[in-house]
DNA sequence: CCATGGCATCGACATCTGTCAATATAGACG
DNA sequence: CGTCTATATTGACAGATGTCGATGCCATGG
């Protein structure tokens, strides 16, 4: 793997890297329509509402997933796409 | 996924979540026999030694690579099947 | 227009992380 | 034994990270 493909991906990793942001997206992916209002997350987890807006925000600027606000409430949308390439990347090595 | 999941999982990808282990487990993959001389990864970076090991531990307590010692030096192998477990978990997020 | 509720941002704090220089350990070979 | 040579450990330090309470922003409903 090229110095720069490592630097590309490895911030992806530092956002899946966590206990928290993992239950986090494979909650979200796991929603009808593969997207899941926050309000939902929050209650999920015994962290406090700032804690949660601050780990969709990582996942969120990793790639990981997509964002849409429609009325007072915000959506958040797993990018399966990016998760299968990484996933693809990772398969390459093992093999 | 659980708490227990994500929280055995989460230090996995915290390992793999650096750019210069990332390429460390590349290169130690694609060698032959899947295994690697630490005085060969230390020539592949501008890093000093104590860092090429410090990161070589990191992989190696997270379960990525096997440790052997043989004479002077000291082979890392690649553990593919851990590697082929996270992909799997990966892509059960991603479907 | 003001109050409320959902979500984000800020500031602060303790902890963790990546890196290096210095030093230790441990085989191999005179 | 003494000295290389290969690798690991230690100590130190700057910077990143996870968490919270307080606060800000913005739609909606009275």
């Amino acid at each position: 793997m090229s110095a720069e493909t490592a630097g590309g991906v490895a911030p992806v990793l530092k956002a899946l890297a966590d206990p928290v942001r993992l239950r986090l997206l494979s909650l979200i992916a796991s929603h009808a329509d593969g997207e899941a209002c926050v309000c939902d997350l929050n209650d999920a987890f015994d962290l406090s509402q700032p804690t949660i807006s601050h780990h969709l925000k990582v996942l969120h600027e990793a790639g990981l997933v997509d964002r849409s606000k429609r009325g007072v409430w915000v959506y958040y949308a797993a990018r399966r796409d990016v998760l299968a390439d990484l996933c693809a990347l990772l398969g390459s090595v093992a093999r």
